[in-house]
DNA sequence: CTGAAAGCGCTTACAG
DNA sequence: CTGAAAGCGCTTACAG
């Protein structure tokens, strides 16, 4: 395989002009650049990029921690980290933790620290206590609630006041008795405890006691399954409950399936909240009303923040940032009829997902 | 930073002696294993991945090149493989070619060839005209219908049995009028192709005619989207159809929901059966009947048959692997009674995924 | 605008 | 079992 050198000589030039050239060195007469890249074309030239790496100390690899792929929202997050990551020409390793604490203690670690030039992390197992972790000395962004002071830059959304306002959708619905699913007591910080406190906030404003008979707990993973579980529990001990806010729209879509089994009506008989936003709420029957996160907003600050760590131009101290959410009303809580709060009429979902990336014309299936 | 120099310098032994530590080199006294191991626990030293790449030509990394991770299976067979190729010690880098026909041609014409160790392809746009082009020199397994005998390594399932499967399971419940969701008219060969050959065969085989009026074709996507628009132009078309088989499952869960919008009862009036078998179909409402296409071993299957390629033990042809499906015969066909074919009961789905990793006791959500 | 030399941190032969 | 030398293919100073 042909070499710089090769190149070089093929041009007429020394090796440090091919770097240049394909460096997008600006100073460089317009003849030379042609002869080279002529020359580059004709031997089918590809610089290694083990040794540009080698010598530049950066290998254009980012790493995203998550836990697992097939949770939808981190599916979907990691196609819009490896978009946003493109733009700035890194191509990004996906490292799924398993949620695993061993694992995510590997990702601090640094046992790859060489291969990446820096690390968006989203823990699930690490807290608050392992804030010391995260000082590390490679280029960090982290994500999530888990740890949420931590020495490092830092994206997020407003959890509380997200949950807060889907609990105050359902209660201006008129909702009084709200279940909710994905508590975690044992958790000192994290997802299920700030969008706890939102559910709970909520409720205090409204002058509605809280009820922990309603309060469901899961545990750690928020799969359909749990969701499942968890509603189960709720219909077999009689609890009267009149809504239900998932924590996760896998939590909610699990809850829905086993009320619309056991026979409920949804939402005349229960109104169903998710968080998250994954594209199947809108298909869900009926489709799911949830809190989009704002999750091409986290990405691309995410990868924005990374940036300016990695070349240099970050300030001094950490940054916390909040992405901007919005309540996607749907069909599971006001129904197929014009909202009562005046949301606008819902219809079936057949509209294409404006996300989705469209398929040239030539392509097949 | 600590070099391998700085360790062997250390523990007073030459830098090779290093290097053979790390690399399992089996023939070393365990005084100077120990040693060694000693210098670098105190040095904090971490190998640097590029130069050991320069010099070895090899990255430890692996592309998988897919359409994109939004689609629920993709997502999960990429858990799958980075899962298969941690087990070799690889690093997996995703590659979403959003199905266009310019970026999967850039995944073949190998820009990153000296990232990655080998590839792992499951083309959308490059169809079997383009089997050429799979003539690179790097280890490359091909996945899925598009390319069916090219030359390279190639790991599927029998879509047209699998297809024919689905179809007489249908056929068996007395159904006689199935509509299809995902057909491509367009397509010389694919997915979409191979499974409506199965479906005309097991019609064939039932001595029912072929309507094609049943038979939609959203086009190359197969989001729940087009299932759900699909679903809705045979509706409005008042084609009459007892059965629905969608080529992919969310092509099946957008059908199904808009069947149940208009108020079909499934599957009294409708049976549906979808494709890939994903973690929601046990979720919908009812449960999906779908073909489980064997997504774990064909995980397995590319990284071994990938491995051998890289490590240059494969055999001198390409190999053609197909994976074992199943039927998993769930609510959307059989209803919530004893299935008539005599298949087990059918329950709620509370039960645990056991695919799902175990969190460790200690984490948190 | 371009070149010649040195070196990034490993592993590969080659010796012993 | 271990060592000394060379070199993988680039980029970084340093000159000019």
């Amino acid at each position: 395989m042909a070499t710089m050198q090769d190149v070089a000589r093929r041009a007429g030039v020394s090796a440090k002009t091919v770097s240049n050239v394909l460096n997008g060195y600006p100073y460089i007469k317009e003849s030379t650049r042609a002869r080279v890249m002529a020359a580059i074309d004709e031997l089918g030239y590809q610089m290694n990029i083990s040794a540009r790496n080698l010598r530049a100390g950066r290998t254009g690899i980012i790493a995203l921690a998550i836990p697992e792929l097939s949770l939808p929202y981190f599916a979907q997050l990691s196609d819009a980290v490896i978009e946003a990551a493109a733009t700035k020409g890194w191509t990004v390793v996906i490292e799924p933790t398993g949620g695993v604490r061993e694992r995510e203690l590997e990702v601090l670690s640094g046992a790859r620290r060489h291969l990446v030039d820096g690390v968006i992390f989203s823990p699930l197992a690490l807290g608050p206590d392992d804030a010391d972790h995260l000082r590390v000395d490679f280029p960090l962004v982290l994500l999530g609630e888990r740890i949420p002071h931590g020495p490092v830059d830092h994206v997020t959304m407003n959890n509380v006041e997200a949950s807060r306002a889907a609990t105050q959708h359902l209660l201006d619905l008129g909702r009084r008795r709200i279940a909710v699913i994905g508590a975690f007591p044992g958790e000192q910080m994290g997802t299920a405890t700030v969008r706890l406190n939102g559910y709970l906030a909520a409720l205090e404003a409204a002058g509605i006691e809280r009820d922990d008979t309603l309060i469901t707990s899961p545990g750690p993973w928020w799969h359909r399954t749990e969701g499942a579980q968890a509603m189960q529990r709720l219909l077999d001990a009689d609890i009267r409950f009149d809504a239900v806010f998932g924590f996760n729209d896998t939590l909610a879509l699990g809850a829905l399936h086993v009320l619309l089994w056991s026979g409920r009506r949804v939402p005349e008989d229960v109104a169903v909240v998710g968080f998250d936003n994954i594209e199947e709420t809108r298909f869900s029957m009926p489709p799911l009303t949830s809190v989009e996160p704002g999750r091409l907003q986290i990405a691309r600050t995410a990868v924005d923040l990374l940036a300016e760590r990695v070349g240099g131009t970050g300030p001094a101290g950490q940054r916390e940032i909040y992405a901007d959410f919005t309540l996607e009303v749907r069909e599971s809580t006001v129904g197929r009829q014009r909202s009562p709060g005046g949301a606008e009429a819902v219809s079936p979902p057949l509209e294409a997902d404006p996300t989705v990336t469209p398929l040239d014309a030539a392509s097949g299936r």
